[in-house]
RNA sequence: GACCCCAUCGUCUAGUGGUUAGGACUUCGGCUUUUCAAGCCGGCAACACGGGUUCGAAUCCCGUUGGGGUCGCCA
C-alpha cells in the first residue's frame, strides 16, 4: 500500500511554527516513503472557518516548498459524512441525544464539583422512542453521538511506543452537531478512509482523540492507520506556543526576511537526536528523516534559534542557488560581490545595503580626518584587485605611524559608513578609487 | 479532579546494566596581522528527588516532585 498522508488544518488562523513543523514532518515522511501527501482544509466550523485563512495556510505551504499532491476541504464533502452516520445509526453505534450545550456544560460543572471525571453520562442512551417523540415535539433539537466501546484502546505509536487509553474515561464523542454539521472527531475518520491514509501524523494533544477515532475507524470498516504523535512545542519558558502565535506566524516570520529553509532545517531537527543545523534544501531533510531519531519529551521552541540558524543559512547559500532572488531585490547578478557579502548577511534583503556601499552612494563617517586624507592620498592607480588593500593600508601604516584597529577602523568607516562588514581586501576593488577617494575625503559618494 | 504523555549540560540530544556520561547550539578563551562572518583549537556546563532490584543503575521497578496535554455541539 502506497504511504499516504495528510495535513488537515482548520482555516480559522493563520500557519504558525507548530502546525509547519506538522505540515513539514508529514511532508518530509511522505517523501521518503515514496508517498502522497495530502491537504485537506478542515473546514466544519461554519463559524470560525475563513476562506482568506485557508488561502493564506496555502500560501504558507507553498513558501515552504511543502506541495500536495491532493487536495480537499471537508465542507464539500458533507454528504459523505451524513451517510457514514447514517450507516452507524443503523447499527446502533451511533446515538440521538437532546440535551443543550447548556445543560451538558451543567452536568460537567456536577460532575467535576464531585470530584468525578466529565464523562458524558449517556443519559439519551436510556430514551424511549415515546421520550425522543416527546422532545422532538418540545422543539428539542437532536445531536448525535458515538458510542464507543468500553475498552482499552491500545496502539504502537511511531514516536510514543506502546500507547494506552482507557475508552471509558472519554465521553461518546459528538458526531453531528444539532444544526446538523459534522463534527472533527468524525468527518476526520471518514476522510482518512475515504483517502487511503496510512499514516496520521499530528501533535500530541490528538492522543485522546486517537483512541476514539481507532474505534470509529473500526466501526466504519476502514483500516486502522499507525499513529505518530509528536510532543508539542513549547515556548522558550517551557509554556505553550499559542501565547506568542501572532509573531510565530509563518507570515510574521517571512516579513521578517527569515528564510523558508531556516524554518524548513530548524523544525525537521529540532527535537531529534540531529544536530539543528541549516539545510539550503529539503531533499537533505528527506534523506535524513526518521522517526526513530524523535524524541518523545516536548522540545522548546526558541525564536533566537531560528534567528542564527537563518543567518548561518545565508552565509552557506552559493550564488547559484540565490541569483534570481537578488534580481528580484534589483540587486544586479555578481558573484564575487554576493561571495564577498553574504557572510554578514542576517536577511537576504540586507544585500541591497552592501550593493549601495559597493556601488551607490553612501556618506562616510569619518573619525580621523587626517588618517583618512593620507590614505587618500596613498591610493594607488587602478586597476585593483585582491592584493590592493594589503599594500595599500601596509603604505599607509608605514606613512602614519597608525597599525592594528586604529588604522583599519577609520577606513573602514570612512569606506563603508559601518564599524563591521565583509572582508576589505574583497569590497575595495569593488568600491573602486573614486568612491574610495571621495569618501575618504569626507564626502558622500 | 480524572486520564494520558514526558524528565541527561542553559538548549536539542546520544546513551537500552559496567562509558573519563559523547555530540551539536549557546557561552568563554586562543589562533587566523582591524570589525563581522567563516574555520580551527581549547575551556565551563547535565543524569530532578527518594526508595528498591543487582556485584554493579543515567539505564530496570515503585513512589515523589516538576513540566506538558486532554476532558468542547473547536480542531
Amino acid at each position: 500500500m502506497t504511504v499516504t498522508v495528510r495535513f488537515a488544518p482548520s482555516p480559522t488562523g493563520l500557519m504558525h511554527v507548530g502546525n509547519a513543523r506538522v505540515a513539514l514532518i508529514n511532508w518530509l515522511f511522505a517523501q521518503k516513503s515514496g508517498g502522497r501527501f495530502v491537504l485537506r482544509m478542515d473546514d466544519t466550523d461554519v463559524e470560525r472557518s475563513r476562506p482568506e485563512y485557508a488561502a493564506a495556510i496555502e500560501e504558507d505551504l507553498n513558501w515552504l516548498g511543502l506541495v500536495a499532491d491532493d487536495k480537499i476541504r471537508q465542507s464539500e464533502r458533507l454528504d459523505l459524512y451524513n451517510e457514514a452516520v447514517k450507516r452507524l445509526s443503523d447499527e446502533g453505534l451511533v446515538y440521538a441525544c437532546y440535551e443543550s450545550p447548556e445543560e451538558l456544560e451543567l452536568k460537567r460543572r456536577m460532575q467535576l464539583g464531585r470530584g468525578l471525571p466529565p464523562v458524558y453520562d449517556r443519559a439519551a442512551l436510556k430514551l424511549t422512542d415515546a421520550d425522543r417523540h416527546k422532545l422532538e415535539s418540545e422543539g428539542r433539537k437532536v445531536y448525535w453521538r458515538f458510542r464507543l466501546a468500553t475498552e482499552q484502546v491500545t496502539w504502537v505509536d511511531l514516536v510514543h511506543g506502546d500507547l494506552h487509553i482507557d475508552a471509558a474515561s472519554l465521553s461518546d464523542p459528538i458526531v453531528i452537531r444539532s444544526d446538523g454539521q459534522p463534527l472533527y472527531t468524525f468527518s476526520s475518520v471518514v476522510d482518512d478512509i475515504a483517502r487511503g491514509i496510512t499514516h496520521i501524523i499530528r501533535g500530541d494533544d490528538h492522543i485522546p482523540n486517537s483512541a476514539a477515532q481507532i474505534q470509529i475507524f473500526k466501526a466504519l470498516g476502514g483500516i486502522v492507520p499507525a499513529f505518530a504523535h509528536l510532543p508539542l512545542l513549547t515556548d522558550a519558558q517551557g509554556g505553550g506556543l499559542s501565547k506568542r502565535f501572532g509573531s510565530l506566524s509563518l507570515a510574521h516570520l517571512r516579513g521578517e526576511g527569515v528564510e523558508a529553509m531556516a524554518v524548513n532545517s530548524l523544525l525537521a531537527k529540532l527535537g531529534t537526536s540531529d544536530p539543528i543545523e541549516p539545510r539550503t534544501d529539503l531533499a537533505q531533510l528527506v534523506t535524513e528523516f526518521d522517526f526513530a531519531k524523535f524524541s518523545r519529551s516536548t522540545p522548546k521552541f526558541d525564536e533566537h534559534e531560528l534567528h542564527r540558524l537563518n543567518s548561518r543559512l545565508l552565509h552557506a547559500l552559493s550564488f547559484a542557488q540565490v541569483q534570481s532572488r537578488l534580481n528580484d531585490l534589483g540587486v544586479p547578478a555578481d558573484e564575487a560581490f554576493w561571495n564577498a557579502v553574504r557572510g554578514n548577511l542576517a536577511r537576504l534583503s540586507d544585500v541591497k545595503l552592501w550593493w549601495s556601499i559597493v556601488h551607490g552612494n553612501i556618506a562616510p563617517a569619518i573619525v580621523d580626518a587626517e588618517l583618512a586624507a593620507k590614505a587618500a592620498d596613498l591610493l594607488p592607480p587602478e586597476p585593483w584587485n585582491n592584493e590592493t588593500w594589503r599594500a595599500w593600508t601596509k603604505e599607509i601604516s608605514t606613512a602614519t605611524g597608525h597599525k592594528g584597529k586604529a588604522l583599519y577602523m577609520p577606513i573602514r568607516l570612512a569606506l563603508t559608513g559601518l564599524e563591521h562588514g565583509p572582508e576589505l581586501q574583497d569590497l575595495l576593488p569593488m568600491i573602486g578609487r573614486k568612491r574610495a577617494h571621495a569618501r575618504l575625503m569626507g564626502q558622500a559618494a
